[in-house]
DNA sequence: TCTGGGGTCCTAGGACCC
DNA sequence: TCTGGGGTCCTAGGACCC
């Protein structure tokens, strides 16, 4: 946006930001109501760490990241109930909140899993507190899901009142901030830790300056903090004076790069299993480039032991393939996959980890075909859209290329995992031989 | 025994070109 | 012997987000 535009925004700039409390442990909440007023964690994949809290286990002092086995005497004592991660229920109720939120603006950014920001430039004029008041009650009538919403003339300012309005039991989890004064005693009251944007390094270093609040921030130079913290830090320091410099953005752009990796269940050596694991990673990169439409035409593989094991021997490698023609069918990435993990695979070796890279992506109609290309690309795009057709349908792992295995050693723990209460998923033999 | 996963943006510096 | 300077592209690394 030039300064035309921004100053233009300014006069009416106002944006809401939607966040939803607790946001896996509420999902949880929602079909099981016996846990309301109890201490709820969700855990990571492999029921690693402690990734979502309730109130009250956040009350107990059990930290975001915690390791699991480190709570487990709460959890075996019930304390605390303890969930594995359960992907499929909360991005389908993460949908039925941005679905709520559409009704009361057609301007909406889905931001993450459980954020929204809400463009209300058009309310300037109206009672601003009751129609926030309304949109919180209304997604928790609707769906069952606590949030707190912030309203303020720049994104970064929401962001402010969202977390005062999480905090402040006055507020209750509804906070406007259009008046300057109110607006100067948010930013006073704000930690500088906990700026959008300030992250643990920039904080240590801010302190170090005598910077300790938001408010602190704000009337720092802007030639210092663009020195010292680029034009990233100057555009925060304009948006907590009230200069919007962050738009909404309603269109998601395509990602410039997608990750699969997952921890394995248990330590695994034997080639074989890698393998297996490796290839279903790239698998699910296919079907991530397939959903947003685009091909990729570098894929990178790494493997990794366990860091956190002192007697075992490390080992890291990465290696990345350049593709001749740019792809997002399973066949072809499982083959370059596998080509790259065979190039970095050493034996004897104790691995925890590998993941699939993908990156240099294209939209899929942009393509630039290889005179020497000998891959029916016609066929695997047919193939590719039945095996989605079936995955929407019947679940994952259902239907799959051979190479991703039937054995699945390296597969997932997830000991607590709750019923996918909202997504039906009809049973069907596996179709391991389809290629 | 057990420690998540998936992204973005910006900058500095080197390579290379004319 | 003298040893420019501007532009672009790429990459690695560092910061951040949820």
């Amino acid at each position: 946006m030039d300064t035309a535009q921004a100053s233009e925004a300014n006069m009416t700039s106002l944006f809401g930001l939607v966040d939803c409390n607790n946001f896996y442990a509420s999902c949880e909440r929602v079909f099981n109501p016996a846990l309301n007023g109890k201490a709820v964690v969700v855990l990571s994949n492999n029921d690693g760490c402690v990734i979502a809290r309730s109130n009250e286990a956040k009350a107990l002092g059990i930290q975001m990241g915690e390791p699991f086995f480190k709570i487990r005497n709460l959890v075996e004592h019930n304390y605390v109930h303890a969930f594995s991660s359960n992907y499929v229920l909360y991005g389908d109720m993460s949908d039925r909140v941005m679905q709520t939120l559409s009704q009361f603006t057609p301007h909406v950014e889905v931001y993450s899993i459980d954020e929204c920001f809400l463009d209300l430039g058009d309310f300037y004029d109206i009672d601003l507190f009751s129609y926030a008041w309304n949109i919180k009650k209304t997604v928790g009538q609707w769906t069952g899901i606590p949030v707190s919403l912030g309203v303020a003339p720049t994104k970064a300012l929401a962001k402010v009142a969202n977390k005062l309005a999480k905090k402040s039991k006055k507020a209750n989890g509804v906070l406007v901030l259009t008046e300057p004064y109110h607006i100067q005693k948010a930013l006073e009251a704000t930690k500088i830790e906990d700026v959008w944007g300030v992250g643990s390094q920039y904080a240590t270093f801010l302190k170090k300056h005598n910077i300790h609040t938001a408010l602190d921030f704000s009337i720092a130079s802007e030639n210092w903090v663009r020195k010292h913290m680029t034009v990233v830090g100057v555009r925060l320091l304009k948006e907590l004076r009230g200069e919007s410099c962050l738009e909404l953005e309603e269109i998601t752009p395509p990602k410039k790069g997608i990750c699969t990796s997952r921890s394995f269940g248990t330590k695994l050596t034997k080639l074989d299993d890698v393998l297996e694991a490796t290839a279903s990673y790239a698998a699910r990169c296919a079907k991530k480039l397939r959903s947003q439409k685009s091909c990729a035409r570098l894929i990178t593989v790494f493997v990794q032991t366990n860091r956190y094991s002192e007697n075992d021997r490390q080992y890291y490698n990465s290696k990345t393939i350049c593709m001749p023609v740019a792809t997002n069918s399973d066949i072809e990435l499982i083959h370059y996959a596998t080509l790259a993990l065979k190039a970095i695979y050493k034996p004897n070796y104790f691995y925890k980890k590998s993941g699939v890279i993908v990156t240099e992506i294209i939209p899929e109609n942009h393509i630039q075909y290889d005179l020497l290309d000998t891959v029916d690309r016609d066929k695997h795009s047919r193939l590719m859209k039945v095996m989605d057709g079936l995955t929407d349908r019947f679940g994952r792992s259902k239907v799959m290329v051979a190479a991703q295995g039937v054995n699945k050693d390296w597969i997932l723990r997830s000991d607590y995992k709750s019923p996918c209460y909202t997504t039906r998923i009809a049973e069907l033999p596996v179709v391991s031989n389809l290629i």
